[in-house]
DNA sequence: GCGATCAGCT
DNA sequence: CACAGCTGATCGC
């Protein structure tokens, strides 16, 4: 936990800095308390500790002639729970000097803006960010990726708090002898240096690349397939970033027929917006895994003799390129291509994934090994962050055993996608040790999966079990009300378990991840931050790890402000 | 009558 | 919003 014992930072130029920098807090302090009671709402909660007195942290200044620029850690909050707050300010001292005025007073012109960052203990999730003062909650308002501009200094909130988080990692890492006081003094230079300086080293996204999108944007306005409005009759043609190039291969383009110059077609998994267009008569060459090409065969009917099944983990040639199929723990039977060139050149492309230590550190992947990554950059925003999968799976079977000890006459209806969200109705069901009620078509499918234990507990038969599992869209309240009707005779009560990326994490204090997203007298529907899709720090960590030349972004790249705003994190990443 | 595609919805 | 569907309408054979 913060103390702020040690924290008073060694690193400033001069004593007298600190001393005005000590001087204008507390004036800032003053001024807040002032806006508090002018507002007459936020008053501090009588059960919040005591707040310790405004202590500076650590600051950085900027200076130029006329203005001096500081960011400053001014007061951090903690309960007993492990709870805790930060406030950062960012000021501007400028002085207003009138012409040649050497003997003129100079007027001094005080600028703040705040942002508090909390975090709990408990999870190593960003849980809540507030910012006040109310000037720029106007910006934030406009602005969700919460991003500061002062005095020419753009500050993302964000990344204040990842600062914060890198900062608290590696002193609890490498605390040894010390107790608790190398509690997170930022102090160093260099953090505020990534914080307000942008690099422009690296170029994730080049010149080239630019083209390449550019030329898509001309082309077909609306690039996103799943939109897309090609007139009647016309086939769209392929996007560049569905192609690797310098082969003769393409990733999950079934919606194009035949595309010029492709000799394989890969799939990643088995979602319909990634196979979509597949159908019998596809006559080409489709390249998967045991699973995927399994799937194809059942459930779309393709033929033996137009699939190829690669194994996991080996490379094997493909036209001349190796390639190597790995675990890209998104639903089962997904996976990543690693293509290696005759000339040892490697592109990864991530498919759908969710990054894991367990997954990027594959020993067939090294850090600056890979030139480029074709990336799922689907929660690339700040604005997604979530717990790790365990830390719901583990919530969800707290709540689902929590509502049968209170009414043992609950059916349980989880929803899931055609594959994928497995692992949390497993949990439920092995906690609960019971069977799990799918219907047919799923059966078939699940039954491919390769996991016996979930095999042994499905069943037909709704009336052996109270673990439903049901279709995302059927979790609503009308939709159960049916459901749990069919059943009036054993269940008198339904709760909806709705697990997606897209529910932001509520957390209650504790380890209770789910938010309630209706409620009716005897229907409940929870919504579960539970993701199949790398959060935004975990790209980040990814992409830190592998440290790629480039990167080609596949998923939100529809949209030309969208792809910039990724490019700039992508820069950011890579800059460090 | 069937499969495939598309608009609309969540 | 976007994900990963699902439903129902329309088109082509």
């Amino acid at each position: 936990m913060a103390t702020c014992e040690n924290s008073c930072s060694t690193e400033d130029e001069n004593d007298h800095q600190i001393l005005s920098s000590k001087r204008i807090i507390t004036i800032l302090s003053d001024d807040e308390d002032l806006e508090i009671n002018k507002n007459n709402k936020r008053q501090r909660s009588p059960s919040l500790p005591k707040p310790k007195p405004l202590q500076l942290m650590n600051k950085q200044t900027i200076k130029s002639n006329t203005r001096q620029t500081s960011l400053s850690i001014i007061r951090t909050n903690s309960d007993s729970n492990g709870n805790e707050e930060r406030k950062w300010n960012l000021q501007t001292i400028s002085s207003s000097s009138n012409e040649n005025s050497s003997k003129q007073k100079k007027k001094k012109i005080t600028q703040t803006k705040s942002v508090t960052v909390a975090q709990s203990r408990t999870s190593s999730t960003l849980i809540r960010t507030v910012s006040s003062p109310s000037i720029i909650k106007n910006d934030i308002s406009n602005d969700p990726s919460r991003t500061l501009s002062f005095d020419g200094a753009v500050i993302n909130e964000e990344d204040v708090f990842s600062q914060w988080n890198e900062k608290a990692s590696i002193s609890s890492s490498t605390s040894t002898n010390t107790t608790q006081s190398s509690s997170i003094t930022v102090n160093s230079k260099s953090i505020w240096k990534e914080i307000f300086s942008k690099s422009t080293k690296s170029k994730p996204v080049d010149d080239e690349l630019k083209q390449e999108w550019s030329a898509l944007d001309k082309d077909q306005p609306s690039n996103n397939y799943r939109s897309n409005a090609a007139p009647v009759g016309v086939k769209r043609a392929c996007p560049f970033y569905k192609k690797i190039s310098g082969t003769a291969f393409c990733i999950d383009a079934f919606n194009f027929g035949n595309i010029d110059g492709i000799q394989a077609y890969f799939l990643s998994h088995f979602h319909s917006d990634h196979y979509g267009g597949l159908n019998k008569k596809f006559s080409n060459m489709l390249y998967s895994n045991q699973i995927t090409c399994n799937l194809c065969k059942s459930e779309l009917g393709i033929r033996s003799e137009t699939m190829t099944i690669l194994p996991m983990n080996e490379f094997i040639n493909v036209h001349g390129i190796d390639v190597a199929l790995l675990d890209a723990n998104h639903c089962p039977g997904s996976n990543m291509f690693l293509f290696r060139f005759a000339n040892g050149r490697l592109i990864l492309h991530t498919g759908d994934f969710r990054a894991a230590p367990t997954l990027f550190k594959h020993p067939l992947i090294q850090p600056k090994q890979i030139d480029t990554v074709y990336l799922d950059t689907t929660y690339c925003d700040t604005r997604y962050r979530f717990p790790s999968q365990d830390e719901v799976i583990e919530s969800a079977v707290g709540l689902v055993s929590d509502s049968l000890k209170e009414n043992a006459r609950t059916l349980i209806a989880i929803g899931t996608y055609l594959i994928g969200k497995e692992r949390i109705f497993h949990a439920i069901a092995k906690a609960l040790d019971c069977k799990i009620f799918v219907e047919t078509r799923k059966f078939r499918i699940l039954n491919q999966l390769e996991n016996d234990d979930l095999s042994k507990r499905l069943t037909k038969n709704p009336h052996e079990t109270n673990v439903h599992v049901v279709g995302m869209g059927s979790i609503t309240q009308p939709m159960l009300q049916a459901h749990v009707d069919k059943y009036a005779l054993r269940y008198n009560k339904i709760i909806g378990i709705k697990p997606t990326g897209w529910t932001t994490p509520r957390s209650t204090g504790g380890s209770k991840h789910y938010s309630i997203e209706s409620k009716s007298s005897n229907i409940t529907v929870y919504g579960f931050p539970y993701s199949e899709h790398s959060s935004f720090d975990e790209l980040k960590d990814f992409i830190q790890y592998i440290k790629p030349k480039r990167i080609i972004p596949t998923v939100n790249v529809g949209r030309a402000d969208l792809r910039d705003k990724m490019n700039g994190y992508f820069q950011q990443w890579l800059s460090t």
